[in-house]
DNA sequence: ACCGAAATGAGGTACGCACCTCAAAAATGC
DNA sequence: GCATTTTTGAGGTGCGTACCTCATTTCGGT
């Protein structure tokens, strides 16, 4: 794919714009209504003029098809360079006339995160329904790995471009991944990485990284110690907790000796159990300054604390800014959440299973998901991925 | 315009793929190359033919064209919905064959956030010219506002669709933004916001909230106080510095009144000044435990500490992620950074550019700029927006 | 110089939509 | 019921590219 470098002025340039008309200005045949002025980009037959070729040589170049000398490709090159041609594509997509329906497989609990996550996947891909993409949100059973995996066998047969997968990488799963990629369809891992199956792209943040961001703003905002910190985590995906607890431990040993982290309680994503642990804990440890909570079951553990009247009175920080994580940290019943931006991550899924739809390259940059900290003086002033969807339902109709 | 939503599977729905077959899968006349499997989207020969109207008509009610009874509009609308059709937008824009050319105005200072934000729109405008949109860096001298107002002036007789502009407001400025967009120009304020122009939209972030964020991790790191805080600002977009300040305040002294927190010291954009001011300042008060850098200078910043023998003994927190800022955060010399993503902000104006050139609603969620809050232990492991910028140049022929 | 093979040219169709013109039909007013 | 206006239909063209076919030219080897 050749590129159209905007002209980039010298830093130390003069203020002035016009040496920044461009070149390849055309009159249009026909004066066009309003008052807009036209600059009109190159095509391929400017191409095909300018390198001296046929319209159906420049085709076999920029596609990349056989039966095409090295030197007429380097001519038409050198004249796409000359010319500075960039494709157009919103054509091109539109001459192969392809679409692409995808498939977000995401495990049916009632977990807010997933909650959220679904729906910025859902708005995602209603505003790609207009780039011929089709999202389709799919469920399985949290404990069932064999459901999930009959479900992804048969998708390649229900004529789905790729497969965004959020899940834990049991054989049986990793099985059903290999097996899509043998039938040539993409598939991304999402939030949780899955490295042993050969997924074309994990979107998610590198959950030991947050493990040690979370170590250091609780090292930190407990002034070094000394302390005790009880860390929380549920199972859903056992290695996420593993990896962040792994982070975690990393910062608070090396940075931190003067706090004490106590032993992960297992929760197993029951807001009674985490209630009946967390109480029972505090009731031991009545030193402990601080919490970290890794996985879900935020609402049971704010309740808990408010029950012991502790609530503000600890250093709690959670991951994923869910809508109740929002108001908690409003409240100050939490101090930091360690969180991804939903609405990145679902932009960024259609984006991803795209690319490798078409086999193009990625841009990396973009595709990065963050890890952002957010404490309640940079909480982002609208709901970040929001529960309520009708919010934006904005009418274009000029 | 009227979106296609992907049906959403119930939360309880059983983990079947099947009833999500598409209603509107067509025979294509000819099988294609490949294994994919085409599902066809109703196009507007479909809605047509389902509304029992001409195409002709259908045209007219999609484009808001006069001249077609209510009733008939309500029966286009309604085959519109039931056909659950969208307007492909690649096809709609080649039809309109519209194109782009927008310029983005920044002073022509060397600081290396100016120069981050200059590649990183550059780069975005590599990409989006492939969606036939045109990005020119425009620049200004820093000091001149008059040079500005007529550099501003000329574009709309350049054939400029639009104008995002990085400027303090001064009442020239104002009044030459006001022209533009009198004359139908789209202006977007970037990075400090231009609130009495009437700009169409800021792209950046809330620079009081950012204060505040420093000011909660300055607190918070500093363990409540007591102790002393510095804080130093350049004065090139002297609105941004005093609502950082004011933000920073507004925290310190409700939250941590233990800790004093010193006049701004305004460093005028110059290094040697900076170096001065630091070390008089940091002589004089002996138990400062903190530097808040609001504004540009961090290398002369660093540099000064280095030499007074204070590297990483101090909680210093400064703004933007620039080259430097990013190799202070993982040598110690810095603890934490506020910033925004400027690869974000730039597609963001792009977007949002091209969202009012066109009359178009935004995705507030997504223009939305986050503050971020990096540490050493969350810096994005690639460069956000670097200096070096061959890196991904790659070629997208297979 | 001749052959087969490879390279190239010429021209067409299609993609989904916007936008135009002109004629025909339907609704409206009187 | 007539003239007038409004609404609708039919059909065409173009946007920039992909992809196809078939003829023609050029090349490499002998």
């Amino acid at each position: 794919m050749h590129l159209f470098f905007p002209r980039r002025e010298g830093l130390s340039g003069a203020a002035s714009a016009e040496f920044l008309i461009d070149v390849h200005q055309r009159q249009p045949d026909s004066p066009r209504k309003g008052s807009e002025s036209f600059v009109m980009r190159p095509t391929v037959n400017d191409i095909a003029r300018e390198a001296g070729v046929s319209l159906a040589t420049v085709d076999r170049v920029l596609n990349a098809r056989p039966g095409v000398r090295e030197k007429t490709i380097k001519a038409v090159n050198d004249a796409i360079a000359r010319l500075g041609y960039v494709r157009d594509l919103t054509a091109a997509n539109l001459a192969r006339s392809r679409s692409y329906r995808m498939a977000a497989v995401l495990p049916d609990t009632e977990s807010q995160f997933v909650q959220s996550l679904a729906q910025a996947l859902t708005d995602a891909g209603q505003v790609a329904a207009t780039t011929r993409i089709e999202l389709n949100l799919l469920r399985f059973p949290p404990e069932d790995p064999h459901a999930l995996a009959a479900l992804l066998s048969r998708l390649p047969d229900s004529g789905y471009a790729g497969v965004a997968l959020m899940a834990p990488e049991t054989p049986v799963v990793r099985d059903a991944v290999r097996a899509l990629r043998a039938r040539g369809l993409p598939v991304v891992a999402l939030v949780s990485d899955l490295p042993n199956t050969g997924r074309d792209h994990f979107i998610g943040i590198d959950n030991r990284a947050a493990g040690r961001t979370a170590g250091v703003l609780m090292g930190r905002f407990l002034g070094g110690g000394p302390g005790q910190v009880l860390v929380l985590g549920s199972s859903l995906l056992a290695r996420d907790m593993v990896e962040r607890r792994r982070g975690f431990d990393e910062v608070m040993l090396r940075d931190f000796p003067g706090i004490e982290v106590l032993q992960s309680l297992e929760t197993h994503g029951s807001g009674r159990t985490l209630r009946q642990v967390v109480t029972e804990m505090l009731a031991n440890v009545p030193d402990a300054r601080g919490i970290y909570a890794m996985g879900d079951g935020l609402r049971a553990l704010t309740q808990a604390l408010e029950e012991l009247g502790l609530s503000g009175k600890l250093t709690v920080i959670c991951h994923e800014l869910t809508p109740h994580a929002r108001k908690a940290l409003e409240g100050g019943e939490i101090t930091a959440v360690i969180t991804q931006n939903l609405g990145h991550l679902a932009r960024s899924t259609l984006r991803v299973l795209r690319a490798k739809a078409d086999n193009l390259p990625l841009d990396a940059g973009q595709e990065q998901i963050r890890i952002e900290i957010v404490l309640r003086e940079n909480l982002p002033p609208r709901p970040d991925v929001s529960l309520d969807s009708d919010t934006d339902t904005t009418e274009a109709a000029a």
